[in-house]
DNA sequence: CATGAATGAGACTTCATTCAT
DNA sequence: CATGAATGAAGTCTCATTCAT
């Protein structure tokens, strides 16, 4: 009955925690940073000011962590796909397909990198190191397979680094987009689209057969 | 001499309001549209606050002049390439290159619209019409040309819409990290390749030549 | 037993509002009275914030209580001297040197008297009457011994009054210097030098020996 | 007259801070540093908060500023004193009595220096340098005087170090009591008796006649 | 049109205090 | 008596905007 009281208190806690890491993120991707007082997401949240601070830090560390959590989201979501034991262009088109229920499920999550993506950029110095890493990891894997891709002759030869950014540039762009008003078919039926113009060309002609 | 008098005024006129603007645009670019205070941009500007708000209703009003002016400079870089005379194909690979003086001339710009892009975003409310308008055009004309081509048989078949997509979003992403730290050589190196990965690829194969 | 239980409880009761009071006074020395919370006190003493208004109604008079226990020892260790039955030159000697354990013992207190002293003085309303009367007392006996001195020619006329308010004004001076960082033979010397000054120049001069 | 409307308004800036400065040692005299608000400051001084910070970048400058004003005038009248031709003993009378001009003239002054003297001391880091200097200034004057005394055999064998100390916060002690209400033919009377105390007991014995 | 001192709303943050457990 | 999460008033400081000169 004590361990059961104390963790009730603590799983409060957590509770209230995510509380306000969920209202920050709704404000904060709605309006981005700066646009967002303490006292908004405060009453959002349902709390007082002062709460809040016994949370988090500080304004910064309060949206630090939101960014962290959705770095992280993503990166359990895409990462595994492009370390799967598969074939080099089943996992891109796994992985292209998979960005469908990322725009469905984290809207809110990626509105937010974006909202604030041009002050958090390293030129700014901001730019928190765990969502970088994600980035950058996540770049480095797609390039890998890419080149592992081409090595064993699935893929035609390309700049592995420029397909790589160039398919995240184009994932990234289209999410966002779609993430204005989301509408399922229409999302899938978009990165169908992507994984021809990406996938279908980077197949070596002999490789026929595909779709 | 009245009339001449006049003139000399108003020239004046327009010279420190560009100076204002170049100002801002320095400034806005470095650190972000909340992160910089009409103070600062009167400093810099060396003139007094009062005195840009004779040039400007406030720093909203600015700012978004500010990003006409980048929009409209671009488009005026751009567009006439994809209204041209020439293929289809030599347009794009034209407007593809035409990017490397887009990054040398316009970092400050470019580094402006994209440090403001989420909070400018019509989901916010912001973003002016103008900027708005020059994406959809150019857009537009992009998806045109490359559907021309389609039909030309210069391209095989390929969804317009998401190809130009696809491109103006890599070229986008690209742009944006080449003018963190701008070097010629490597942005037209990249572009070359981007211009492969898209250009080459969409050609029919009886187009020779391709890699 | 039930008085036992009772007794205990209370031992505990008394050695954690001194533990508290001790935390305090730490703390307070060091930082003064504004620049330390209630959350910090709670903290260096290890229990939590509720429990210190469990022992002190407010933040105000937690430090009230400290200041008198600085006054009641600093009373309890000089006024027996002053009230001596050894002679008044004696216990004037006795007096100025016993402030070298003063400063030794008790260098929190007097950093912390004086930390505040100036927001506690009357001229504010604040310092509490005991720390006030602690004062008062000792400069009243320390008076009337001078007074006594002199009525017995020991000491040569002088005035009682400014000559006790000189010497306390001096020690104070000094103990406060030498809390800065405390070293036995240092402040031992000076406070010979302090009694040359003071009581050998007091001295009738007939009273032989002095320089 | 174009000179005369810069200056107009030169000295009205002048004379606004002069007035913020006016209304913060008020206050701060009164209440101490932490017990005073820029508000406060900004209802007596007849200004917003924010002419405040055009002012002074923050509140500790602010203070800071204020303190080094006090010092800059108590050295000002004080080290020109000690510095004098005069014989060692009339510079000490001459300096003595020079504290009843300054208790009447800048009780203010005082009561601020001492106000936050707890939490001025280098032990807490701050004290700013202008006021730790006038001060370790006017003590090592006040030695120099001293030893020059003994020297010349106009006053006898005595540590200069403690005999300043000593003389030093006995006046500051005795200027500060006297602040609390100033009372000038008291105050001088005291100062006499200080006078007494301190410069005639150090003559020479042989010196006779003086007073 | 130029100036820049003045404004004051509003942002972030702290902390003494309370109260339900 | 112990706990510590919650509170919210209050404090410092910023900055877009105004207005008298």
């Amino acid at each position: 009955m004590d361990d059961m009281t104390l963790t009730r208190k603590e799983k409060e806690k957590i509770r209230h925690r995510e509380e306000i890491l969920r209202a920050s993120l709704k404000l904060f991707s709605e309006k981005g940073f700066h646009s967002v007082s303490m006292q908004d997401i405060a009453a959002r949240a349902e709390f007082s000011v002062g709460t809040l601070y016994n949370f988090f830090q500080s304004k910064e560390q309060l949206f630090t962590e939101l960014l962290n959590n959705c770095a992280e989201k993503i990166y359990q979501l895409l990462s595994p796909i492009l370390e799967s034991e598969k074939s080099e262009d089943a996992k891109l088109r796994t992985f292209i397909r998979a960005h469908s229920s990322l725009a469905e499920d984290n809207i809110e999550f990626i509105k937010l990198y974006v909202s604030e993506h041009g002050n958090l950029t390293p030129a700014h110095g901001y730019i928190d190191e765990q969502a970088g890493k994600v980035k950058t990891t996540l770049y480095t894997q797609m390039e890998d397979v890419i080149a592992s891709g081409i090595r064993k002759k699935i893929f035609r030869s390309a700049d592995p680094k420029i397909t790589a950014q160039a398919l995240a540039a184009t994932l990234q762009s289209f999410v966002l987009e779609s993430s204005r008003d989301f509408e399922k078919s229409k999302v899938e039926e978009g990165l169908v689209k992507i994984e021809q113009l990406f996938i279908d060309t980077l197949l070596m002609p002999e490789k026929s057969g595909n779709d």
